[in-house]
DNA sequence: CATCAATTTCCTGCTT
DNA sequence: AAAGCAGGAAATTGAT
């Protein structure tokens, strides 16, 4: 959201009425271009149906000709921080095609834009449509510095789509099992098959978390057999897990003496060694050669975009309310993006349910986050297990892009 | 179908 | 000794 403050809106700026390209005099052309377009297609001044309650307020409150005013793009610049926030806190799928023009409205402020790659039929579209351009179809639709510029926001927009989704998995989680052990014990006994489901609530459905029964030592006990490269079982080992060992982990979390994982897939065999192989992800292990694992270990359908590892972690740790109570991860620095996996592998867990992924670990996690120093997602914090800090090519993560963003 | 990005899985070696 | 960390290598998967 920051770049929206780039751009000086020095250049020559044109204008895309009635789709025919010619020089524009001023940005507040521009606007009146839009805000006409928008009359045509919107006389009345009305919202589709289809837009959420909770964008109305500030849609009249930025920019809708219903007074046949028209709003300068300078007053759109002006607006307070919180109206916009209010405006952009909403998710891009659901937006009419009067949001979209509005959002573009907004952008168009403070940009020199190739007029000859943008016409007025670019800015027709809906929510979902939009959702769909790539970052190149948006720079050949508004160039590169409005088209960069719209693609950021949208980005950030769905970040923020996907943050709710995190806290709502987090929430289920919590309200399903209030109690639950540092997701010490899941039993699956159904492998997820239904690949429509692609948010978290619905994840969690596809978990026989009802057939949990205690064991004797605390964990849960399966009638399902299962994998893992230790004899059926993840078996996570809580009094010596580095987070209830480090001196500096938070005392009052108490752990199960052992917590065990079944999870029952159908991609599980023995290895020549002994020990349970499964295929799922990933490179094959060594000793498992059973053909039938890679048909039957296809995901459903697409996993949700945006959803990357980094954005999963970050939504964990700026939503403190949901992560106090299981105390999965915490800031070591708030300000330079430093944090902490106090519940690694309950971490893990919650990541392989968001991928469907019975069988991840902190192990695999991890090298996932170490793969993120190269890209500067992540910065290295050496000598401190356990813990990360953001990299410059992370966002949504700084306390004024959270507050900005409601989040 | 080919390619690619982003993991996922495995592994060896090293450090704490 | 166990748990993490580092990365290389290879495989998977959804998207383009």
């Amino acid at each position: 959201m920051e770049r929206r403050k780039e751009g000086g809106g020095n250049g020559v700026r044109e204008s895309i009425a009635r789709g025919i390209r010619e020089p524009m005099s001023s940005a507040s052309e521009l606007c009146r271009i839009l805000t006409n377009a928008n009359m045509t297609i919107y006389p009345t001044g009305s919202s589709e149906p289809l837009q959420p309650q909770s964008l109305q307020p500030s849609l009249t409150t930025v920019s809708l000709p219903a007074t046949g005013d028209l709003l300068q793009l300078s007053d759109l610049s002006t607006c307070s921080s919180s109206i916009l926030a209010q405006w952009y806190d909403q998710n891009p799928q659901y937006w009419s095609k009067q949001n979209v023009l509005e959002w573009i409205s907004f952008y168009v402020e403070g940009n020199t834009f190739d007029a000859g790659t943008l016409s007025l039929s670019c800015c027709f579209m809906d929510g979902p449509t939009l959702c769909q351009l790539t970052r190149d179809q948006l720079l050949n639709m508004f160039g590169m510095s409005l088209g960069a510029q719209l693609y950021q926001s949208l980005v950030e927009l769905k970040a923020k789509y996907d943050l709710n989704e995190t806290c709502k998995l987090l929430d289920n989680f919590l309200h399903e099992f209030p109690d639950f052990p540092l997701l010490s014990t899941v039993e699956v006994n159904e492998v997820v098959k239904d690949t429509s489901y692609n948010d978290f609530s619905h994840v969690f459905k596809n978990f026989n978390f009802n057939n949990m029964k205690p064991l004797s030592d605390h964990g849960y006990e399966s009638d399902s057999m299962h994998s893992s490269s230790s004899g059926g079982m993840l078996s996570f080992q809580n009094p010596s897990s580095p987070e209830s060992r480090s001196s500096e982990s938070d005392p009052e979390f108490s752990y199960p003496q052992i917590a065990k994982v079944h999870i029952k897939t159908e991609r599980t065999e023995r290895g020549e060694r002994g020990e349970m192989m499964k295929r799922g992800r990933g490179r094959p292990p060594k000793h498992s050669q059973d053909p039938r694992h890679y048909q039957t270990s296809k995901k459903s359908k697409h996993a949700p975009r945006g959803t990357h590892l980094w954005e999963f972690i970050r939504d964990i740790l700026i939503h403190p309310e949901q992560n106090q109570n299981q105390g999965l991860m915490k800031w070591e620095d708030r300000h330079e993006g430093v944090f902490k996996f106090l519940k690694s592998e309950a971490v893990a867990q919650l990541w392989g349910q968001k991928k469907k992924n019975s069988s991840m670990t902190y192990e695999k996690l991890s090298r996932a986050m170490r793969y993120y120093y190269k890209r500067e997602i992540l910065d290295r914090v050496d000598g401190r297990r356990l813990v990360y800090k953001f990299g410059k090519n992370s966002t949504g993560w700084k306390v004024e892009e959270t507050r900005l963003h409601g989040m």
